[in-house]
DNA sequence: TGTGCAATGTAACATACGTTATTGATCGGC
DNA sequence: GCCGATCAATAACGTATGTTACATTGCACA
């Protein structure tokens, strides 16, 4: 539905001028479409031609062996651009699929073109964003290799949480949050069962309120220490801006 | 010591220009430094200046934990570039260790920059590169998240043979591998006992000779086999241009 | 306003892998 | 050509997490 979550996004890290505004509002009204939840968007050894910005809902990129077994590799927010790969790989190593409904912009080569020629703000962005993404992809590496299943859980929720909250996906200290428990299972590459436990025990210890499809964090200091977590992999500011006027004692932690 | 193994990497994916070719011999001889085992090139945190091009030895990236637990999350062997995030990025969010003897090419911004304005196939290759990167990371989360011991070792020692094999570093069926079993425990998230045992079944099962620093598959495809490993994600081809003249039949099968 | 299916919750039991400890091989440096 | 350190091998034992099974809740849709 709307772009504000990628234009916020891309605005903590450059300055968009007008113009810059007024080019990303364009592409991403262009080629709009839309998805019911749980199908799949693109599909392991297809060929796409565009790339996805997803305009609102929630998506994952996922991974299958011959047996069965899957892995969620990464999750996609409002604001989220995938496969920039599109243009320089011969096919797709890996699916798409929707959790929500979801509604994407197809972003073609001509615009990432035009992009490159006239606009290096949205172009240095972009990067930013490409290179945030390779950043998580590594620590998604290390907490599935090192961290224990709390500790895992509590990681994946509070990347998920400070990546809502600079898509500006939060309301105080809660958010939506339309994950099943499968989902957490296949991404955390724990049993459901397991899951369910180790959600039990971050609720027990009043570090997450999570009912229905609303996820809150009372205390995301708390919730990050339990994941050991260290936000520097976001990359959440640049060249000494930080995150936000008005921070709370939790965004400096996060900044 | 040599750009070789770039080069030829690359060119498996496009072909260069004499004039490409002489781009990056002079970029890869200008600023050479030497580092010696088991040493950090760059440490999380650091701000880098350069782009490292690693023109011989093998090294990785890892991150650690405070308390000590460390994962490898990728290696770097011959011919591969680390951190195009440097121009970017504020600072490191993991550290770069040598395993053997190094030599790196330091490239500078002001070398992307003048690639990037007049020599297109360059930049594609480059993009090739960082795609490939980002698919082998994703890989590994599936490997941590889904493989079992045998598995996520046996796929482990196939993307190594691979990549190694496409910068021409494999003689006949065999190699040189510095990696200690430690190493593989920090890279695979298994402990280094367990590593052992893994190994040991690997050698039982005929799969790999690993004897000092050199290992040797028999047999490929059931190496392949072994870990559930499909090749489509290094994307080894492009636009139908297939890996090598005269291949193997597992070779076919890695193209 | 039920009714059916998916999601969540719980329990009992199984196991792949971790931990600690010790021994024997390898190897680079004096 | 020895010596200390690192690496590899093996054993005994511990545990975090997986598996199977079933009950309960919630929610979309008739």
């Amino acid at each position: 539905m709307s772009l504000a979550s990628l234009v916020r996004k891309l605005e903590q890290f450059v300055r968009l001028s007008p113009v810059d505004h007024a080019i990303l509002n364009r592409a991403s009204t262009e080629r709009v479409r839309h998805f019911a939840p749980r199908v799949d968007i693109v599909r392991e050894g297809e060929k796409p031609k565009d790339v996805h910005l997803i305009l609102s809902g929630w998506a994952y990129r996922y991974k299958q062996l011959e047996d069965g077994r899957r892995q969620v590799v990464s999750f996609f927010l409002p604001g989220d651009i995938c496969d920039v790969n599109v243009f320089i790989l011969r096919e797709m190593d890996h699916s798409i699929g929707t959790i929500t409904a979801v509604s994407i912009a197809d972003l073609s080569r001509d615009f990432f073109d035009r992009v490159a020629a006239g606009h290096p703000r949205i172009v240095t962005a972009f990067w930013w964003e490409t290179l945030v993404n390779a950043a998580i992809q590594r620590e998604w590496t290390m907490s599935l290799g090192q961290r224990t299943a709390l500790e895992r859980m509590a990681h994946l929720l509070c990347e998920i949480w400070l990546r809502l909250r600079l898509a500006g996906l939060t309301q105080g200290d809660s958010c939506d949050f339309p994950l099943t428990q499968g989902d957490l299972a296949d991404a955390t590459g724990l049993s459901k069962v397991h899951v369910n436990r180790t959600l039990q025990e971050l609720r027990a210890d009043g570090l997450i309120v999570l009912k229905g499809k609303t996820l809150a964090v009372p205390n995301l200091d708390r919730l990050m220490r339990a994941g050991l977590f260290n936000p520097n992999y976001l990359h959440m500011d640049h060249e000494g801006r930080q995150l936000d006027a008005g921070m709370t004692p939790s965004d400096a932690a996060a900044g």
